[in-house]
DNA sequence: ATTATCTATAGATCTATAGATAATGC
DNA sequence: ATTATCTATAGATCTATAGATAATGC
């Protein structure tokens, strides 16, 4: 016996039935969106593309989004929010119940992996030269600050030589940037999963720990993830 | 007495003369290109607006340039050239003039000064997404070129460790990530300098040297710089 | 009555071609 | 004659709005 609400759907029905009851319009015209913007971009993607692939009308569209910016707008936010709030929780353990290094793997693990696995490969929305513009600072603000916290982890762990020649904010922008190549290799096909240790491994080797350092960080951060 | 061989131009006047003399039509039209590229993106930038900044009229173009695919595909072979030759040039010192750690550690700071002074932030439009089509085969093959050479360079500096977990490929990738974290730094404003040493010492620390290490490749990679 | 679609289309582009024109070169 | 521009424009978009329509909700 299911107690799933089922969608019972009112309007005029589509003259392609949908073949996705589950997800609403919305969350349907996004999906077809964030597939085409990172395949074309967004202003190479017509509004037409995006309603072909949901099965509906391109006037459609402008019954549930105001215009395509909106669309990207809320692309781009539910792209960080999710790391951000991965690498937050991991952070709030430090230094009671986790050392810097390990928290730091295990969001790096957690949050690479996220970017390897969505549906889309969302990450690389923020590059699309459209971006810039004032639109999307409610966005950017997130992602400066996913930049932060990743600063202070990685300050938190680095080595007094590292610590004393690269500030957090540099760590920072290093460390979000080195997770980013995940998005970059998703471009031309499927990245190899040991790609998310390597990067890993190689963030904590640019905070200056060594071989047993890191060896160490590698097994708190599988008992944090656990 | 100056034996420059002046340009004296044929053909029709422009409504508005040229500000700049100096340069070739072409010439002008790939910078005008370039600065709105980068600004705008690809299909974003209407050839008219390329036109406007050069001072001709939007079908003038079609003089210099069969299409406008034709233009980016230009910059594009242009941004990774120079960058190809310089490394190129340091890995054929290595062993015998040069050791692995100083040639990539001097590489690493001529690529990224390029990067960081370039009058225009070139490096960034191969990121555009219309690049992914095939129709830039040949600049990708550049890349991944550039890729190999800092591949073979890491490797070859790499400690023991790093280079049995790393392959010469991931380590590739790593580093000519890393160098285009400069790129991204100039979208949203001037990227301080120091920068330029920080991502050099962060890739030998990636590539798992210890701070006497590279103590002494800084001190030959000056040296080979000079 | 409300919702979510549809059809039709206005208005604003945008790329690239055709053919004219105003210089210099020989 | 050659070169590099110009003017004019065809043809193909592309976004967003207006208003009609076919369901369900009450």
């Amino acid at each position: 016996m299911s107690t799933e609400t089922r969608p019972v759907r009112t309007g005029r029905p589509r003259s392609i039935p949908a073949s996705d009851t589950e997800h609403s319009p919305r969350e349907q015209i996004l999906d077809a969106a964030a597939a085409l913007f990172v395949e074309n971009g967004f202003t190479a993607t017509p509004t037409r593309a995006i309603a072909e692939r949901v099965g509906i009308r391109q006037a459609s569209l402008y019954y549930h989004f105001a215009n395509k910016e909106e669309m990207l707008d809320e692309l781009l936010t539910a792209s960080v929010r999710p790391g951000l709030e991965v690498v937050r929780s991991l952070e709030a353990l430090v230094p009671a119940s986790a050392s810097a290094a390990g928290a730091l793997h295990a969001a790096l693990i957690l949050d690479t992996t996220t970017l390897i696995k969505a549906a889309h490969n969302f990450a690389i929305l923020w590059l699309l030269p459209e971006v810039q513009g004032e639109r999307y600072n409610s966005f950017r603000t997130e992602r400066q600050e996913l930049l932060h916290v990743y600063g202070r982890l990685g300050g938190a762990a680095a080595t007094e030589a590292v610590a004393a020649t690269v500030s957090e904010e540099q760590l920072g922008a290093i460390i979000i940037h080195l997770t980013e190549l995940i998005s970059h290799l998703r471009r031309t096909g499927e990245p190899d999963p040991v790609y998310l240790e390597v990067i890993a491994a190689t963030v904590l080797r640019a905070c200056g720990l060594d071989a047993a350092a890191i060896e160490a960080a590698i097994a708190e951060s599988q008992r944090l993830r656990m």
